[in-house]
DNA sequence: ACAGCAAAACTACCATGTTAGATGTTAGTT
DNA sequence: AACTAACATCTAACATGGTAGTTTTGCTGT
């Protein structure tokens, strides 16, 4: 007999689906949403729909205004810039600990993502190379072994994964050197060197947010329109 | 002419209370809640009480049991060890750039607050010591201008603050060593070497946390009360 | 055609009712 | 005394109705 795990309650699916809507690109950044609309949408009275606009806010991914209306987030400069100094911020510190605790299953996990990734771009899949990416990151997360960062960690990396999925429908031109960063970060990690594997993945991060603030500022004179 | 703050909504003012109510010791660590007998206390229906305890939950001072019922966190020695730790990431990571960014204010606003915390100790008064290091903490964190890691940070900060009033009802006795860790950052921070900054604010959260872990497996056996 | 303005539609907030699941209690059996 | 199961009680999850604030719409006069 094996113990059985907790039925997902409603809220919680309701909750799935919107975060997938979102970060799918199903939705536009800054498009309005109604509990309304979504519960008829879904199939399920507003309760529900409410707590998991109200638990989606609290990560970042919707904005509710009193009386309003419900919005998915509308990302400008300065908070991009904020989220991925953040990830940064995280990633590095926790990049710090994870080679002195977890060097082994650190390095492992990371050559594994890796790996992934570069299956993927030889088989021209940018589902899997962006997939790769993500878990190369949270090969970095979870070598410190610490669940209030991880935490952290995810409420900011899902608008920045939103963003990804909305700013770059195709696969990215600089691939070449995302992936050679990777491999920087890699290799210092191998050698042990806490300091030049931190320096590598800051600018890592750093680049990825020049990217974003590109990409933004071009497609900053987009309106919003009504999804749900 | 200033413009006007919104309203607070009902919610809030309830989540605020309870909040109050546990950072305070009001309501002791591990008490049982009912969202009943909250909005009865409270004088509101049960919807704001379930929504602010939602809220509380996301900030970690809230456990919600389903169909059982809710809960004052409990921590045990893991989870506050992980809790001190992530502080520590995030301020000392905050502390490097704000050197960097805001020196001047910087340095002014963690002297301000090791004065207040000065003049409390004179003074022989615990809860303004507490709140001047609860500021100087603040100013560091403050200094890097990164509203999401501010966020980031209130969220891991509320239970160890609930913390320190439940498990330190006097003023503790090593308030001479955790002064000079203080003193030690601000003379960093002045001569503006970063790493040395880092490490004595590093050693003084890691102080902190031994204390908590003393504390903590002193009063392990304490049983779960009702509380409201 | 356009500005002003009032009515209608829409929204989240809050109150309250209902229900399924969890827990505590007690009567009944061995 | 020990175990069981029916029963009562308590809980949060969910559904639904009312309300006040916001936005849109559509009419009106110019």
């Amino acid at each position: 007999m094996q113990r059985v795990d907790y039925p997902k309650s409603l809220m919680e699916v309701t909750a799935e689906r919107i975060r997938h809507a979102i970060v799918s690109g199903e939705l536009p950044l800054g498009s309005k949403l109604s509990e309304q609309r979504l519960a008829d949408a879904l199939g399920v009275s507003r309760s529900p729909v409410r707590d998991a606009l109200a638990a989606l806010q609290s990560e970042g991914l919707v904005t509710i205004s009193p009386k309003r209306g419900s919005f998915v987030f509308m990302p400008n400069l300065r908070v991009v810039d904020e989220l991925c100094e953040h990830r940064a911020i995280l990633e590095t510190a926790v990049l710090r600990l994870g080679i002195v605790r977890n060097h082994g299953s650190l390095l492992r996990n990371l050559e594994n993502a890796t790996a992934e990734m570069e299956r993927a771009l030889a088989a021209q899949d940018p589902h899997g190379y962006t997939a790769g990416d993500h878990r190369f990151h949270n090969a970095i997360i979870m070598g410190a072994e610490n669940r209030t960062t991880e935490r952290s960690y995810n409420l900011t990396i899902s608008p920045l994964k939103a963003l990804r999925t909305h700013l770059f429908t195709i696969m990215s031109e600089n691939t070449d050197r995302s992936m050679n960063e990777h491999f920087a970060v890699i290799n210092a990690v191998r050698a042990k060197d806490a300091e030049l594997a931190v320096s590598h993945l800051w600018e890592h991060i750093e680049h990825l947010a020049e990217a974003f603030r590109t990409k933004l500022s071009v497609e900053a004179s987009k309106n919003t329109k009504r999804a749900m």
